[in-house]
RNA sequence: GGGCGGUUAGCUCAGCCGGUUAGAGCAUCUGCUUUACACGCAGGAGGUCAUAGGUUCGAAUCCUAUACCGCCCACCA
């Protein structure tokens, strides 16, 4: 292909067709599934699946993006790797979206009964299923899709079955009467994560509980919930409490209710709160349940599954909790039971799916005994066969497990893995992985199974190992388990984090996988956390729309570190656009002059200066890059080689080809030309994956190097070539790049206008020749022709400027321009600025402990440093001096 | 009540296992339609690294307090 038959491009970077065009490659060609190669140790993520509630959100881009960008580097790396999606049943918040779509025609799900609503999710869920997983692919996600997985399938919920099964067999699961928390509004129980504490204004309010039998003698409770009153069954004081010493054993009468109740004595008590005389309602609060039990109290529910006033409740039955909550204060006031009202500030539940004001409520439900789960993950982690990255969420992981309280799992919910449990007329309860046919007891086949469902995290917690084939003995669960990274929101390491640590452990005897990677959350562009309500949601398909994947992959990781929340808006979008669109021009320029018989080996050409200093800078990137992805450090990678391919390959190692390729110099930069370009495009190729793919097809298909891989997805990630090192060659080109900059500065100084070219003379000392070659690269980098350069300064008119430089002193005469009063003061000012260095550095190495304590490094560099800032004085003042002349 | 994170240029953030003159993107100012790129090029200005102590030859970086901001955990009604 000759130059003048290439397409024209266009000049700025279209990703749309080019996205669409290499996902569909890299599918039909099967690159995202893994084969399993027993001689070598595979990479595996498990994709923490997404509620099928709705669209993806950019949490789910920035997980897909960590999550790809891993995914990619291993399989480069020539690892067995693999990436399996699924999706979550997503429990109550999918079932509260589908009785929204339901209310909207004005039906409940109680009119149209389980099996009906049941289709309704289904039918909707085929729907979202769909849209998830094409969204997830838009990003570009290389993940096997021959895998995935959904948690109601089949598999993952036999696997749900088996777990159950053996924690009960084991003794982990039970049946008890717990107070649990109750969401009015879902009609369901919730774990204790399930609920958020808010911190509410509010009042304790004092009542007065009459002494019976001692006209005029009260005990007065200090209360949050006046309504709970209904449900009180004593009223507890501390027995060391010297002022109610004498009334422990005695009767109150409660006020509105009417009925007697005793004064107990009880540890749980603080002296110090409220009046020290509390009221106990072992059916609503989880201390006065344990209270309860101690004392064996009755246990009294005064509310209905909606929030209402249950039929404990007298006259208030049938209120709703908060409007009995007035009345019934209002009544105390009445009677004069109302001592006072205290503000009062407290933390209320709330349910994290609805926002209701969540009930704690004594509750016959299931629950996983998890203290025994807990151990052996808590030695997982602190003995380091799993590492929590970053470190310092390993601590909150720990606290946490470590006063973990057993786990209510069923929930009255009808969207769920069913729990299963069969209850026969005769009384026997049949715990079973199979539907039973009869009772093992009676033999009676009328076998009720348990009506509620399991949390959703229950099977969230199976998910690495159920998905691989658990419980069967599977060859995928044999060879990609235990896997290799969890990447997720630090957000869930309680949810879902901890649980598959407990549960991988317990149903496989193995941990789940090796490192845990806690990302951070993004928030808008004022910091606030995206939510619908606020409105202040970006859809990741808008902004891929508007700026392509690659910007919007390149946009949630720029300037992030890990475990750290980011803000993202409009400007990382554009400087990720732009980035991919520099790039592309760069490629675009290395196109024009790529062609098949020009494209030799790099390793068969000769190599110039500038030749050797990009490969040496590339070699070091290379490097850095790598280490920095060992460790996660996924925004400072991105940085690097944004920096490198922008501010070195771009600005400078084209720039100074181009003189080259003009002219048919040799030998050619094209083989460096495309070996850097190539090279990086695969750097890149993990994190911007469609522009690198596009381009470096191009490279291929132009220079025809038939012995590259289809996809640079499967060619071989680079391994820096530290031969191509090269200290000399940085050194000599940092020396050109001061002069070019030096030579620029003073033009924009002094205003020279753009297209005027002016002389200078160099004066390179031991670099002249060095930079001799450079001559025609320094006119044409700094408009300036060079009229001389030598070793030693030659004698010249003393109307010039002298820009006194590291590696060179720049002499540019200015007859014109010339101030003399002006050059004398800059002159002046960077002889007191030298001088003044110079002091500090003469007081630093005077230092005798200095000299005895710092390395010998540290010190060498100081007397180099001293050395260079003695001889620009110098220097600075020769010419001073001349121009006085 | 415990615990964690943050406080660095106008804005958003890197840097933080100590060692030149503290970096980037955006914004801003000056000048450029230079055939890879105006989604661009060249140049400039802008920071007592929250405050106070301490450790050290040397601190944005380590330690201790303090102040704000944010988050997590917690059954004192």
């Amino acid at each position: 292909m000759s130059e003048s038959s290439m397409p024209e491009l266009p000049k700025a970077y279209e990703p749309h067709d080019v996205e669409r065009k290499w996902y569909k490659y890299w599918l039909e060609r099967g690159y995202f599934t893994p084969h399993r190669d027993p001689a070598k140790v595979p990479f595996v993520i498990i994709q923490p699946p997404p509620n099928i509630t709705g669209d993806l959100h950019l949490g789910h881009a920035l997980t897909a993006t960590i999550e790809d960008i891993m995914t990619r580097w291993h399989r480069m790396r020539g690892e067995p790797t693999l990436w399996l999606p699924g999706e979550d049943h997503a429990g109550i918040a999918a079932q509260v979206v589908v009785e929204r779509l339901l209310a909207k025609e004005g039906l409940t799900r109680h009119q149209i009964g389980r099996e009906a609503f049941l289709a309704r999710v289904w039918q909707w869920v085929g729907e979202t299923r769909d849209n998830i997983a094409n969204q997830h692919r838009r990003l570009g996600v290389s993940c096997d899709w021959t895998r995935e997985r959904f948690t109601l399938d089949a598999g993952p919920s036999r696997a749900v079955r088996t777990a159950f099964v053996r924690l009960y067999n084991k003794g982990l699961i039970y049946r008890g009467e717990r107070i649990i928390n109750w969401c009015p509004r879902c009609a369901t129980a919730l774990s204790d994560l399930e609920v958020e504490h808010q911190n509410v204004p509010s009042n304790l309010w004092h009542i007065k509980y009459p002494v019976v039998g001692e006209d005029g003698y009260y005990v007065i409770v200090a209360t949050t919930r006046p309504e709970t009153m209904l449900g009180d069954t004593a009223v507890a004081v501390n027995p060391s409490d010297e002022r109610y010493g004498g009334i422990i054993g005695k009767s109150l009468m409660l006020p509105i209710v009417g009925s007697v109740i005793p004064v107990v004595a009880d540890e749980a008590v603080a002296v110090d709160f409220g009046t020290g005389a509390v009221k106990v309602t072992p059916a609503h609060d989880p201390t006065d349940f344990e209270i309860g039990l101690r004392h064996k109290l009755p246990i009294i529910n005064i509310l209905n599954p909606d929030g209402t006033i249950g039929e404990s409740g007298g006259k208030y039955q049938g209120q709703e909790r908060f409007a009995a909550r007035q009345a019934i204060v209002a009544e105390l006031e009445q009677m004069g039971l109302l001592e006072r009202i205290e503000p009062h500030t407290h933390a209320v539940g709330h349910c994290q799916r609805c926002r209701t004001v969540v009930e704690p409520m004594a509750s016959l439900q299931w629950f996983v005994k998890i203290a025994p789960l807990a151990a052996p993950a808590i030695s997982a982690v602190k003995d380091g066969r799993i590492r929590i990255v970053p470190e310092r969420f390993t601590k909150v992981y720990l606290n946490w497990m470590e006063n973990i309280r057993d786990w209510c799992i069923s929930r009255q919910l009808w969207w769920g893995h069913r729990i299963p449990v069969w209850y026969c007329a005769c009384g026997e309860m049949v715990v079973a992985v199979d539907d039973p046919k009869i009772c093992p007891r009676c033999g009676g086949s009328e076998l009720c199974q348990d009506p509620d469902v399991l949390d959703t995290w229950f099977s969230s917690g199976l998910w690495p190992h159920s998905t691989l084939g658990w419980p069967d003995d599977t060859e995928d669960l044999r060879y990609f388990y235990p896997t290799t990274i969890m990447e997720t929101a630090y957000d869930i390491l309680f949810f879902w984090v901890a649980r598959m640590i407990m549960m991988g452990i317990e149903d496989t005897g193995e941990i789940p996988f090796r490192f845990v990677y806690l990302h951070g959350l993004i928030r808008d562009e004022r910091g606030e956390k995206m939510s619908k309500t606020k409105g202040n949601v970006l859809d990741p398909l808008v902004l891929m729309d508007r700026y392509g994947t690659d910007a919007l992959r390149f946009a949630v990781l720029w300037g992030t570190s890990p475990g750290n929340d980011s803000k993202l808006g409009d400007t990382k979008l554009e400087a990720g656009r732009n980035f991919a669109n520099k790039l592309y021009n760069a490629a675009r320029f290395v196109l024009r002059y790529a062609t098949q018989d020009r494209g030799q080996r790099l390793e068969k050409v000769a190599l110039t200066l500038e030749d050797r200093w990009i490969l040496s800078r590339l070699a070091r990137v290379n490097t850095s890059v790598t280490a920095l992805m060992e460790e996660f450090e996924f925004g400072e990678a991105l940085r690097q080689m944004h920096d490198f391919l922008w501010g070195e390959f771009c600005d400078w190692y084209i720039e100074l080809t181009k003189g080259r390729l003009q002219s048919g110099a040799e030998p050619s930069p094209l083989p460096v030309l495309v070996h850097v370009l190539e090279q990086s495009l695969r750097l890149l190729h993990p994190y911007m994956p469609f522009v690198t793919e596009e381009l470096w097809q191009s490279l291929k298909t132009a220079t025809g190097q038939q012995s590259m891989a289809d996809s640079i997805m499967i060619s071989h990630y680079p391994v820096a070539d530290e031969s191509l090192h090269d200290d000399d060659a940085e050194r000599v080109m940092d020396g050109l790049v001061e002069i070019v900059r030096a030579v620029r500065n003073t033009r924009a100084e002094y205003d020279v206008a753009s297209e005027r070219m002016i002389e200078i003379q160099i004066y390179a000392g031991v670099m002249t020749d060095s930079f001799q070659p450079y001559v025609a690269a320094i006119e044409s980098l700094a408009k300036a022709k060079v009229a001389v350069l030598a070793t030693h300064r030659r004698e010249t008119s003393s109307r010039a400027l002298a820009l006194v430089l590291k590696a060179a002193e720049v002499v540019i005469p200015m007859a014109s321009l010339f101030d003399l009063a002006a050059e004398t003061a800059r002159l002046e000012k960077e002889i007191a600025e030298a001088m003044w260095e110079q002091a500090r550095l003469e007081a630093h190495l005077g230092d005798e402990t200095f000299l005895a304590r710092a390395p010998e490094a540290v010190v060498v560099k100081e007397k180099e440093r001293l050395a260079m800032a003695m001889d620009k004085q110098a220097r600075l003042k020769e010419h001073l001096q001349r121009l006085g002349e």
